[in-house]
RNA sequence: GCCCUUGUAGCUCAACGGUAGAGCAGAGGACUCAUAAUCCUUUGGUUGGGGGUUCGAAUCCCUCCGAGGGCACCA
């Protein structure tokens, strides 16, 4: 039997679940019914990363210990796979592996004592102890990385972003694995291998970080800073770190290591990492060298997929207020609906754009215009004119020309042919992890059918007697197409697909019959059509959209708070040096300045400064100017910018900005 | 800062040295079996700007501008 294990990242137990969980899982579980449906023995893992130094303080934050913390989490993200058809059954998941369970422990201790009793390819041993050192900070209680603190002009040590407090430089006993030893064993795999990483872009990103030397890679904790992990064996002094852990899950979960779980020898072999490519790395270069030191085999692909991004192309984020909610997806959307645009719309590997507007506009187009209408059509064509019964596709001898002669559009041979071509490359896109231009492969049919039936007006043919062979095969070929296209498309579209099969009247389940196996002509003729009803209504572009505005709302406003760097980057502020001012007559406030902002020459700014400043006071000196203001006449005299200065109410003195250090004029402040 | 990728019709992308294409959206028409659907026709681009190599460049080279990403222990 042909064997295979794709798994998904398991994912860290200190968030809620959002749109990329559902997304690497759903493409997972689409992949994993494909495979089912071909015969394959497939393993399908997912599940909740749940150790940590994250996750302790997540549970502090949270008033929970971290147990209930990530069972909270873990149970938040079944729920919400189930919301979204995935669940741990026959067509779904395999296991939803937790880091937290027996089993795991067991196996990942067992995991290394192997690397610790084996030898590097360089002959040194792969763990050793040594010291971790790093900055720490206190009140944290935590070693800090570059992007948890900041480096500030003059301080010896850098700013804990939280505790805005120095840090301090402080070593910990740790476990190491010698990383360093690897390079080449990695580099010489990959260059040996290169469709184990994929796609291309990324998998030379691995390589040129490879290259540049790898370093030893700390493994352990001391059990005082972090002690929510699994001990390291034989020393109670420390628990494992992070990658060591987290990344065995994928084959303790196959019994490695353990009793308790079994299937290691048959799937590992297989494996199929789909990764995003933030942790690209760490599934490649960590991983591959921990499964080397421990004398296992490789995963057959680590797939690193892109993001999903707003409409405008921007990161999602809480700030931007740019989320793609999963309630408001799911009240929205049928759940394959959502499933057919993760494939569609985003070329696998590539990053997506993600907007509601996108998907309403997917599934009217392909899904309402496209294969539901191509079935609803169809098959109410075989209630009024068939009477409800798929009629039969043979043509007899005496009105073969005729026949011919009227349906030019289409011979017989020419849609079986199209068909088993567009089945061979539809399974040859999805091997190849090309989800889009598969299913694009698909809907090129889908236009050829709708084509064959404008073409052969079956309206008219039913309006002559001695046309009803030919209207009766050109409606059987359109039905048959269609079991067809329900049979391929069931990874993708399993409701929808079990529905149209109903439709038809067939008795059995799409996801029981192999693509590979689909023989035309198998869909019997004489079955009874049951009732025929839209499989994927059309969506009301703009009133859907209206809805969703307003529910999400709320989360908007807070947002608006906020301006993005974008926002800010709109205000063109310089720096520019008075060079001369005046008081302009009849005013009692106004200044007219002259200001030199490295342009040809100085601009003329008006400010109201001239209670508090006297002009010749003014000259020489280093001011932020706004730059691009629209310019305005004051007085009669136009002002093209504005000086900025600082003042807690109205009526206090205000305060020029300036600069201690030397600037040059027209410096840009950001 | 260094390195990589990318910039093609309103949108998403294809062509990767030989007369710029597809789908969606827009416009017009046909048709009525169908979810105002489908089918046909059609508008629309000096391929980010400039320079170079070539008989010929979206495609190769240089440069500028814009976008994204990578540069190790954060999952």
């Amino acid at each position: 039997m042909k064997v295979f294990y794709v798994t998904t990242p398991i994912y860290y137990a200190n968030s809620l679940p959002h749109l990329g969980h559902l997304y690497t899982t759903t493409v997972a579980d689409v992949i994993t019914k494909h495979k089912r449906q071909r015969g394959f023995d497939a393993f399908f893992l997912t599940g909740t990363d749940e150790h940590g130094i994250n996750i302790q303080r997540a549970a502090e934050k949270a008033g929970k210990t971290p147990k209930e913390q990530v069972d909270y989490i873990a149970s938040e993200l079944k729920k919400m796979f189930a919301d979204f058809g995935i669940v741990e059954d026959e067509n779904g998941y395999s296991i939803f592996m937790r880091t937290t369970e027996q089993f795991h422990y067991e196996g990942a201790q067992h995991f290394w004592r192997q690397i610790a009793k084996n030898k590097t390819p360089k002959g040194n041993p792969n763990i050793y102890k040594g010291y971790y050192e790093g900055w720490f900070c206190a009140p944290c209680a935590a070693f800090k990385t570059e992007d948890e603190y900041e480096v500030r002009e003059g301080a010896e040590a850098p700013f804990c972003l939280i505790h805005e407090k120095p840090l301090d430089r402080v070593s910990e006993e740790s476990y190491f694995f010698r990383l360093s030893d690897y390079s080449e064993v990695l580099l010489e795999i990959i260059h040996k291998h290169p469709e184990k990483i994929r796609p291309e872009a990324r998998r030379n990103e691995v390589i040129a970080f490879i290259e540049r030397g790898l370093q030893d890679l700390s493994i352990s904790r001391e059990r005082r800073s972090v002690n929510w992990g699994i001990p390291v064996p034989d020393d109670q002094n420390h628990v494992m770190y992070v990658w060591l852990d987290a990344l065995s899950n994928y084959i303790t979960a196959l019994g490695y290591g353990n009793k308790q779980k079994s299937g290691f020898e048959k799937y590992w072999k297989h494996a199929h990492h789909l990764v995003g490519k933030d942790i690209l790395r760490f599934h490649t270069v960590y991983w591959w060298a921990f499964l080397l030191a421990a004398g296992l085999d490789l995963p057959q692909v680590v797939f690193a997929h892109g993001m999903w991004l707003d409409a405008q192309g921007r990161k999602m984020g809480k700030t931007l207020g740019n989320v793609v909610e999963l309630d408001i997806l799911k009240k929205h959307f049928q759940v394959d609906a959502i499933r057919y645009f993760f494939l569609r719309e985003m070329v696998f590997g590539q990053d997506g754009n993600f907007g509601y507007e996108n998907l309403i506009d997917r599934v009217n187009a392909d899904l309402a215009n496209g294969l539901g209408n191509l079935v609803s059509r169809t098959l109410a064509m075989v209630e009024k004119y068939c009477k409800g019964r798929i009629p039969s596709c043979k043509i007899s001898q005496e009105n073969r020309i005729l026949t011919k002669h009227e349906m030019t559009s289409l011979d017989e041979q020419e849609i079986v042919t199209t068909l088993e071509h567009a089945r061979d490359e539809f399974i040859r896109r999805f091997d190849n992890f090309e989800f889009s231009q598969a299913l694009e492969v698909i809907w090129k049919v889908i236009a050829k059918v709708d084509k064959m039936i404008t073409d052969s007006k079956p309206w008219e043919l039913a309006k002559q007697q001695h046309q009803t062979e030919a209207l009766n095969a050109l409606l059987y070929r359109a039905v048959e197409t269609i079991r067809w296209l329900a049979v391929l498309l069931y990874p993708v579209l399993p409701d929808a697909t079990r529905r149209i099969y109903r439709q038809i009247g067939l008795e059995g389940d799409p996801a029981k019959v192999n693509p590979e196996n689909l023989r035309w002509g198998e869909l019997p003729e004489g079955i009874r059509i049951q009732k025929v009803e839209a499989v994927f209504p059309r969506i009301d572009k703009r009133g859907v959209m209206n809805e969703i505005m307003n529910e999400a709302k709320v989360e908007k406003q807070e947002a608006e708070d906020y301006i993005t760097i974008e926002d800010f980057l709109k205000v063109d502020l310089r720096v520019g040096e008075i060079k001369g001012a005046e008081k302009v007559p009849d005013a009692d406030k106004l200044l007219r300045l002259e200001v030199d902002l490295g342009e040809e020459k100085p601009r003329q700014i008006l400010a109201g400064l001239a209670e508090y400043y006297s002009p010749e006071k003014l000259i020489g000196r280093k001011v932020v100017v706004v730059a691009n203001l629209k310019p305005r006449k004051i007085r009669g005299l136009e002002s093209q910018g504005m000086i900025c200065a600082a003042s807690l109410n109205k009526d206090d003195i205000p305060a020029i900005a300036t600069f201690i250090e030397e600037v040059k004029n027209g410096a840009r402040l950001k």
